[in-house]
DNA sequence: CGCATTTGACCTGA
DNA sequence: TCAGGTCAAATGCG
């Protein structure tokens, strides 16, 4: 390959190719071998150690990669317009409620705790067509009306974030009628312990026609992820106590700033999201209408860095790292 | 009675 | 200054 090609990056991004390529080459090779395993699992429940065995690789190929991205880049190779991704479409609607409530009492206790308001922090976003259950103990600490939306924003954190000092968040918000759709943005990662039922993300193969997902890794920060443990940690999508199954389905590459407009538009065509799932092979949880229905989109962010990827499709797919137009989004 | 949810006020970043 | 995020008292529920 020509490392002297012309490129977008500064110069010496050139010396840094090879190692990006060779990077994201065995990434591929190492998803594919992944791809295998998993499509095993669906009939065969044996298995799961190597998954546990690749992934950890994958990510170290892709945190080369983006390493090696991130040396060669001394300005911004992309930006992300927002950091924390949610515009809604169904949000421009006309404002459902007037925020000039009335503060009815003054007499308000003198200080609130000397909380800081969290800078925007690693941030991973799923839409789907119901609220997602994804085995956690969320405690619902408060309600907000967003400007220009339907509906409330709801806010959650870790039950544990008291005994444990879970700092993970998560927000949900409908964001559609009909079909309903549910837009979960998780903030941070669980450092407590509790499993108290298992992920139900549904993996199923023979319904790839029916969804899609999307992984969307963005940060903007200046406390990059340097290691593949770091990754597992900030991204549940890999990390070992956050193992969801997804169902996938073949999509073109999508850059991630269209996906909202996309997963809205796409709808009629493509059911990125999928009322029809399967739900009688969902383990049922008390508690929760569905399960877990995660057929929609997620987006994966860390706001730190300049860093992007969107992944829309089957692995098959996903990963076209010949195309001589694979740039980072 | 203990825990979760609701709800309005407070706080912070843009 | 405002919108969004968080706090914590009040309330509800098992």
């Amino acid at each position: 390959m020509d490392t002297t090609v012309e490129s977008p990056w500064p110069g010496n991004f050139s010396i840094d190719r090879k190692r990006l390529i060779n990077s994201l080459v065995r990434g591929r090779e190492l998803t594919t071998q992944l791809q295998t395993i998993l499509c095993n699992r669906l009939g065969h429940e044996d298995g799961s150690l190597s998954t546990e065995d690749l992934l950890p690789r994958i990510l170290r190929s892709f945190t080369e990669a983006i390493s090696a991205l991130k040396s060669a880049d001394s300005g911004e190779v992309c930006q992300n317009p927002s950091s924390t991704n949610v515009s809604s479409p169904s949000c421009d609607g006309p404002r459902t409620e007037d925020s000039g409530e009335s503060r009815k009492s003054p007499a308000v206790k003198d200080r609130r705790g000397d909380y800081k308001r969290r800078k925007v922090s690693e941030t991973w976003t799923k839409i789907t067509p119901t609220p997602i259950d994804d085995g956690r103990a969320w405690r619902k600490y408060g309600q907000k009306v967003i400007l220009n939306c339907k509906y409330p924003r709801n806010y959650y954190r870790c039950t544990h974030k008291n005994d444990q000092g879970c700092a993970a968040t998560k927000q949900v918000q409908q964001i559609e009628d009909d079909p309903p759709k549910y837009r979960t943005i998780y903030k941070g990662q669980h450092t407590c312990k509790d499993i108290s039922k298992p992920p139900q993300f549904i993996m199923d193969s023979t319904h790839t026609d029916s969804s899609s997902f999307v992984l969307s890794f963005q940060s903007d920060s200046d406390a990059p992820i340097t290691n593949q443990q770091q990754l597992q940690e900030h991204h549940p999508f890999f990390s070992s106590s956050f193992p969801p199954i997804i169902k996938q389905e073949c999509q073109e590459e999508i850059p991630n700033h269209e996906m909202e407009e996309l997963t809205h538009n796409q709808q009629s065509s493509s059911q990125y999201f999928l009322p029809s799932v399967p739900t009688s092979a969902l383990p049922s949880t008390p508690g929760s209408d569905h399960g877990d229905v995660i057929s929609g989109v997620y987006s994966c962010s860390t706001s730190s860095h300049s860093l992007d990827m969107s992944f829309v499709g089957d692995f098959d797919d996903v990963f076209h790292f010949d195309d001589d137009d694979f740039f980072p989004v």
